[in-house]
DNA sequence: GGGGCCGATGAGAGTCATTCTCAACGCATT
DNA sequence: AATGCGTTGAGAATGACTCTCATCGGCCCC
C-alpha cells in the first residue's frame, strides 16, 4: 500500500460509516482545516490497515514507517490525539493500562486476550440498549450516570491454540 | 482510628462478604502465612476507610501515614496487590490509564468522573446476566470470550454542583 | 541472651508509555 | 528573498509503577 497525495475532493462525501476510506479521512482531515502531511497519511493507513486487531501507538509508528520512514513516535502520538478528536479512531485502554487505537467506526465491543494482551473488536449484541436502561436507574444524589463502556475477556486463536491460559491481570 | 497489633484469633470467622472488618482482613492475611506488619495494617485500614469513593496508591499511602509514619509508596504498592492476590482489593483502571483501588466486597460497578476523574462504587442491578448471557454468544473461533468489565462515566457530586460538564477522555 | 534465619521494609534507581520543549522544516503568501 | 505558521524530529521530562539491595525486626534454636 503506498501513501499519495491524490484525490483530494473526487471522492464522494461518504466521511463517517462502514465505507470510509483513506481518502476519505484524509479529506475529513483538510476539511477541519488541518494539513494532510505525508506522516499523517502514513499514520492514518497505519491505524486503518490494522483491522480486527487493535495498535498501540508503537505498532501504528512501526506500519507508518513503512509508508513515511521519517515518522516519528511523537508526530504518531500527535497524530492519534488528532484522529481522536476528530472521531476517526478510539483509544481503547485494556487492564493493565496500556492504550491501543482502533479505526473500526461501526459500534462494536472489545475484547482483550488474558495471556497476551491483544486486544480484537467484537460484534455488538443487544446489550447496549439494557445498559442504557439500566443507566438511568443508577443516577443518584452522588453520581449522575451519563454513558458506559463495556470490555470482554478472554484468549485469541493464537493463544487457544498453543495452549495458553494464563492471566496478565 | 488507631492501628493496633490486638485482636488476632479472637474474632468471629467471617473472612468474606458484606459484614467484613478490618480485624477480619487481618486474620486472614496470617491465616495464608502473610506477617500483619503495622505498615500492612495501616495500608489495610486506609483502602477499608475511603469509602464509597476509590483511591489511588498516593492517597493510601498517604492515609496510611497517619496510622503508621514510616509507610512507604512501594510498600503501599506491595501491599496492594497482596491484597489483590488475596480477594481483599480490588483495582479499578479508568479512562487514561490511571488505576485506583476498591476495598468493597460486594458486587457492583464503578463510575468514573469525566470532568475530575474520581471513581466511586456504583449498586449493581440486573445487568450481570444479560451480559452473561452476551458473552457466550460472542465467542467465534476468532476469540474466546470467558469474562467481562462494565464501567460507567458520568459526574460527580462536587462537579455537577459547581457546574463543571468537561470530559478528561 | 547471642546468633542466624527469613520475610518485610525504605530509599532510590530503573522502566515504560506518554507528553512536553524547542529548534528546524515545508510551504504558502508577500 | 523575507515572513509567517502549522508541523515535525529528537530528546528531555513526566508520572505511575516496579525492581534492587542493604537493612530491619521478630522468631527459633542453642
Ligand atoms: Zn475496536
Ligand atoms: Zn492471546
Ligand atoms: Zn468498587
Ligand atoms: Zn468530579
Amino acid at each position: 500500500m503506498a501513501v499519495t497525495t491524490a484525490g483530494r475532493g473526487r471522492r464522494r462525501a461518504a466521511a463517517q460509516g462502514a465505507g470510509a476510506t483513506l481518502g476519505d479521512r484524509v479529506d475529513a482531515l483538510e476539511r477541519q482545516g488541518y494539513r494532510a502531511t505525508p506522516q499523517r497519511r502514513a499514520v492514518l493507513a497505519a491505524v486503518l490497515g490494522a483491522g480486527r486487531v487493535n495498535v498501540s501507538a508503537e505498532e501504528v509508528c512501526g506500519r507508518a514507517r513503512a509508508l513515511c520512514p521519517t515518522v516519528n513516535l511523537a508526530t504518531t502520538y500527535r497524530t492519534l490525539d488528532l484522529l481522536k478528536r476528530l472521531g476517526i479512531v478510539r483509544r481503547v485502554i485494556y487492564g493493565d493500562g496500556r492504550g491501543v487505537f482502533c479505526a473500526n467506526p461501526d459500534p462494536h465491543y472489545h475484547g482483550t486476550c488474558l495471556q497476551c494482551g491483544t486486544v480484537v473488536d467484537l460484534p455488538r449484541g443487544r446489550i447496549a440498549d439494557v445498559l442504557e436502561r439500566e443507566q438511568r436507574g443508577l443516577t443518584d444524589q452522588a453520581f449522575a450516570v451519563v454513558g458506559h463502556r463495556v470490555e470482554f475477556y478472554g484468549y485469541c486463536d493464537a493463544c487457544r491454540s498453543a495452549g495458553r491460559t494464563g492471566s496478565i491481570l
